[in-house]
This record gives structure tokens, C-alpha cells and sequence, in this order.
DNA sequence: CTTAGAAGTGGACTACAGTCCGATTGTGCT
DNA sequence: AGCACAATCGGACTGTAGTCCACTTCTAAG
């Protein structure tokens, strides 16, 4: 191997950098080596660009602010999450009827909420609308509206419960029960009711 | 009046200093008056304080943060609500059936809110957790929990289903949607959607 | 290898939320 | 009216998010 490769993406846009791609990962190695040790919410970018050995400038330019670090954090659990939606097996992938599939996914994707919700709520709330301006929100948004209008939902309705099945699945949400005492166990049952009115009769009617 | 009248108030600690009430005013007027004028987002707190003519410190000691402005300047309108939801007439009131007054909540909470989006927004979104901080928000929430019990919910779901409905009516989630193209009739219309569908069977089942 | 220009860098800079404490001002009592 | 004390005031101070731009480094083409 003489030279780089040409290496032709998925049809990139230019393509990045050697030097730029180095920084990045030492930024993510850095931010996820002083969430371990500090927890998520006493960590500074300011620290996250000296434990990195780069410049503010630098951490900023590559991920745009609080929120976008941790979803780039966040990134390879949510392909993982977005393949199996599309590809994986029912329920959660094709096959199933689309109320079964609306409800699976809720299961999963609380679950990987669960998994680090202290990052999933500094990539929703870094700045008021971090959440939905975050390209996966947009993605699980369409999903379900999809589910629901093949369930037989009229579609602007659809938009508005594809939301409000979303809105209890926001960390801060799952964050503040856990505060006032409920457990994990009891948020889940409860979510997971949740899904099943919303979806409910249509499942078993229209399917 | 020779003397400031005893005016016991409701039972109360020691009481409000003049001073202290005479600039309590002054702040939320002149928040009242940079918010009409900038936009809610456009104002800091230094700017209030500067606005009012009293010191940022005074600022913070009267309502602790951002979120405890905006609480304190939407209180007058939470109260009236409160006051329906207990003393007013059905549905909101007592005497309709639990789902049908957590229905008409839900409607009376979203016009609430869309009378002030952004000011409803800062007080839930001014650090982490802070929507769920505000007294008001416990109102709420206790109040659906013991509809949705009466309707015949278990308790622990009912605590995570009134959690659920609350959650889709936060103002960052309401301006998401209108950012998006959505109108505020299709938005009204699916959160009705929703809350019907939450408490649905229930409220003709067991009512 | 050289070179031109695009891409990337880093740290000084701004603005804002929230804290702290010495100075000030009401309040209740005599 | 005068006093002692506690509540309140206000602005200097700290720490952080995010911007900006003069300077450096990489890449690709000749």
C-alpha cells in the first residue's frame, strides 16, 4: 500500500482529514475517559480539550456544542438500534404487525436509554430543542409515524403520537422518576402499558 | 393606620420584609417588560436586574434561578387552573367521570401553556430536571395519578401513565413541532388523540 | 519535490448563570 | 425615639458554553 487508498465511501462529501480524524478520536477517547472517572455532568469541555491535548476551539469545531459530543458518543448504539429496526428480526424488525413493532421499539430504545442516561440527557438538554434536532430523533420520529399509519392512523395524527410516544422516553423524564424514587423496573412496566393504549385496539383491529 | 397592620396571611412564616415585596414587584415587571420587548430567549438576568434597578444578587435570592422567574411570573395562571381542576365545574372539576376530567386537563394544561410557550419553556428547561422541580408539575401529576387510579389503573402504572401524559406537553416538545410546520390545531387535536387513547377503554369500562 | 489553497487548529475573548459576603436597611421591642 | 438584630441588598467574582480569526498543517496536482 503505497499511498492512502482512495477508500471511496459511502459516496462521501470530500472526506476528512488525517489529522482531523486523529483529533476526533482522541477528543471521544478523552470525554469518555473523564465521564467514567468524573460522571457526565461535572465534566467541563474545557476539561474534555485539555485531557485531549487540543484546543477548545478544536472540540467545538468538530462536534458543535455539548450536546453533539454526546451523541457522537452515543452514535454506535443507535446504528446499532436503527439496524435492527430496519433489518433485524420481528418484532422488532419487518414482519410484524406495525402496532407490535411500534411497541417493541419503545422496549429497546428504553432500554439503551437505560444504559447511560446521564449522556442520553446531556445530548437532549444541552440547549432548549438539542433533542430534536439530533438526526436519530428525527429517524425514530419517522419510524413510528410510519407504524402508526400502517396501523391506520390518519397521518397528521400519526406526526403528534409519534411524539407523545417519544416525549416519556426523554432521559430527563426516565431521570426524574428514578429521583423520586420509582425503579427501573416499574418505569418500563409502565412505558411499556403506555405504548400498548396508544397502539392498542388499532393492533388487533386494522392489522 | 398608625402602624403596618398585623395582616396575619395564611398561617404564615415570619412574613415578606417591605422592601423585599416592593422589589419582588419590581423584578416581575421588569421582566414582564424585556420579555414583551426582546423575546424571552433575548433576555439574561443581568439585564432584568439592570432593568428593575436592583442588584443581580437580589434577583437569585428571590427566585434561585432562571426556571424560578418564569415560575413565579406564570404562578397567577397555574393557580387558576389548579382552582378549576378542584373547585370548578365538569369536566375539568368534580363530577365527570376520571377519564373525561383527565381528558379536559389535558386540553386546559396545552392552552395554557401555548398562551406563553417560550415562558413555559424557560421555567422546564432552564437546567436538567427543572420542569419536574416546580411545584406545579407535582400538581399535575398527583392530580392525573389519582384520576387515573380512579379510573382503575394500578397505582404504579398509574404513576408512570400520568408521567406519560404530561410528558408530550412540555413546551420544548409543543415549539418542536410547531418549528417543524406542524399548526397549533393539528398539535391540539393529536394530544387530545393521545389522551384519549391512554384512557379509552377505561373511562367507558370501568367509569 | 514543490507549491497553492483548502481544511483544520488553538487559545484569547465574550456573555451569561449562579455564588458570596461586607454593607445596608427594615422590624420589633423598649 | 432609639437600639439590636436579622433579613436583605448589590455588585464583584467564578466557572462554563460558545465564538472568532490569525496561524499552521495537510492534500492533491503539476
Amino acid at each position: 500500500m503505497p499511498l492512502g487508498l482512495p477508500e471511496i465511501g459511502p459516496a462521501g462529501p470530500p472526506r476528512e482529514r488525517a489529522d482531523a480524524a486523529r483529533n476526533r478520536r482522541k477528543i471521544l477517547d478523552a470525554a469518555t475517559r473523564l465521564f467514567a472517572a468524573r460522571g457526565v455532568d461535572a465534566v467541563s469541555l474545557d476539561a474534555v480539550a485539555a485531557e485531549a491535548g487540543v484546543g477548545k476551539g478544536t472540540v467545538f469545531r468538530r462536534f458543535g456544542d455539548k450536546s453533539g459530543l454526546a451523541a457522537a458518543l452515543l452514535d454506535e448504539q443507535e446504528r446499532r438500534l436503527q439496524q435492527a429496526m430496519l433489518f433485524g428480526p420481528p418484532p422488532l424488525g419487518p414482519g410484524a404487525p406495525p402496532a407490535q413493532r411500534a411497541i417493541a421499539f419503545t422496549r429497546a430504545y428504553l432500554d439503551c436509554v437505560f444504559d447511560h442516561p446521564e449522556l442520553v440527557r446531556m445530548s437532549e438538554t444541552a440547549s432548549p430543542g438539542a433533542r430534536f434536532r439530533i438526526g436519530a430523533f428525527r429517524f425514530w420520529r419517522l419510524h413510528l409515524t410510519i407504524l402508526l399509519v400502517e396501523a391506520g392512523e390518519p397521518a397528521p395524527l400519526a406526526e403528534v403520537l409519534a411524539h407523545a410516544l417519544l416525549a416519556p422516553l426523554a432521559a430527563d423524564h426516565l431521570l426524574a422518576q428514578l429521583d423520586a424514587g420509582a425503579d427501573r423496573a416499574a418505569v418500563t412496566a409502565g412505558l411499556r402499558r403506555h405504548a400498548e393504549l396508544v397502539l392498542a385496539t388499532r393492533g388487533t383491529i386494522e392489522g
